[in-house]
DNA sequence: AATGAATGAGGGTTCATTCAT
DNA sequence: GATGAATGAACCCTCATTCAT
């Protein structure tokens, strides 16, 4: 089962270099293997990406789940969100060239994130570091989409996430002038 | 030509519609033309997809050139953010099929756009209506990543539209709790 | 559309060409066209075949009624058999590459084929030039079976095809001895 | 080797089963083994299977020179096509996806079971069983022909196996009427 | 000038066969 | 000797582009 981790990292690295082409022959050149050998080891080109990003997201929603259980809501909440934004940054393709396949694992580990970063907002709203006149599940969309908007813009910056994280927790500041 | 225009307007009701395949035959035939009149009349699709999509872009340009020149920056930035988002979501496909051509007068377009939010910061900014202390372009370049992704989230919501300007607004207000 | 029949008529050749390969490429080639194109006309290997088949099955259907018009059920039989045996062996491949394949108008027409003979039978049976101890449908299935298996025989030879017609028209008689 | 055995029971195992893959990896997986322990086995797959439909056919054989044995040729005869009937029922694919392999040992042991059935004809012949006025070879083609043909006729039903032989052996009959 | 028709390039997938372990 | 793994060849299909009419 070498060639899976070899197909899968090949896949990986794909994804994380923008405007590859995410290729079953481009993946298995890059694995050093042939292009039926990826096909076989999977079962279809969706299975391989599904299992490469499955790879990808999986360290991400353990440590939401982590940072859930060692602190605060909010603070997770503020880590956490400069550590998706690099995640994303670090691997620009992954939303890109997705849509229109079947990658059920990796739709439950989306699933998974958001869960995690719902309970970080709901925590933060009772602790009351996040206003309570939003909708919890709307919130997490807002930050889940946003993020990933952020780390995918061009060019770029760490000015530019910075920015990102003061408006946005700012705008999420129960305590607001009237 | 008259058949340009029946070309792009093709192109533009397939790229308002999600899922749609962007196909030159699927364009052409929408606008009852053959294949290859359509790409003659273009030197090929990257062409057409630019006019089309510099078609949309272009009213969206004025506006918020009108909007600049009719009211303050910062009621032209609330103003016009609502209906960047509004168009963003009546286009979905804008921005998916799109990755890898080249279109030069669509980029021009976008940085025409850019300019014009980058005015409602700056005006807002001496107005005392968003806050001194993120630099004007990083924070253009915030509102037009977030705004392009809270109209392409699924599924899309009023609730989340006003969330996302409620918690940018706020975030961007320069009276700030200490 | 002249293409569509360089296509039709090549695969109808091929279909006539005992252990030809059967696939698109050597169809398109034989018609001297690209492989491509072929698959354009029709939507797909299957409607290819389904039109090759169909136009070689067309003609025999309308004999077949043809003859049930111009004479007796039995004589129409009779003059049906040999016909439908030389046909069959003209075109020897075309029940062997075609398991698998969906074939609407093929089967309709097939249907159309069994019908005919089915009353050719019937009809054969009410003027007691048949005998009435078998099925009709069976008899109709016995006859498209046994009559195809005789086409195909390999080596094929006129004197295969005799003694097939004269045992079975005999066979079929009403009048055997006890 | 037991595993040549083993393959070879998979295999027949396949042909039997109407519809079935007859890929090496799926009588590989069948046999309990690796798809390249079956095909260094047999050096090919066409060996392979020629080694399958041997040992189906071989009992075949076997038996039809059993009853020549045993029994008139008139009653061999009758009995054998029965069977023969049976067992192709029972193999739908044997001839199904064979064709364009080279089966050597397979065609010499048609060959065998086409010199018992010739025997069996004119053995029957010599008794007054059978017409004489049949080239003995084509009446054995005949049958060889038309058994397969019965045997794989969809749908297959017991009243026309009974209607070919019925037909088949009245037909054959040398005392028919004027 | 317009287009139906044609196609080469490229994509995903299957499979008999080969090879390193 | 057995096999999981690898692959080249072949297949069907899509699509932007070219060409003859």
């Amino acid at each position: 089962m070498r060639n899976r981790d070899l197909a899968v990292g090949a896949a990986m690295a794909l994804l994380a270099k923008p405007g590859a082409s995410l290729t079953v022959e481009a993946i298995a050149k890059r694995a050093g293997l042939g292009a039926a050998t990826v096909v076989r080891a999977f079962g279809g080109k969706d299975a391989l990406l599904d299992a490469a990003v499955s790879r990808l997201l999986e360290p991400l929603v353990q440590r939401a789940r982590d940072l859930l259980a060692a602190t605060t809501p909010y603070e997770a909440l503020r880590t956490f969100l400069r550590e998706l934004i690099a995640f994303q940054t670090a691997h620009h393709a992954i939303n890109d060239q997705l849509t229109g396949l079947d990658l059920p694992a990796t739709t439950a580990l989306r699933a998974g994130l958001v869960g995690a970063v719902e309970e970080m907002i709901e925590g933060s709203r009772r602790d009351g570091r996040v206003r309570a006149d939003l909708d919890p599940a709307v919130t997490t969309a807002l930050i889940s989409a946003t993020a990933l908007a952020v780390a995918r813009a061009e060019p770029s910056s760490p000015g530019l996430v910075h920015a990102y994280l003061t408006v946005l927790l700012d705008g999420l500041n129960p305590h607001l002038p009237a």
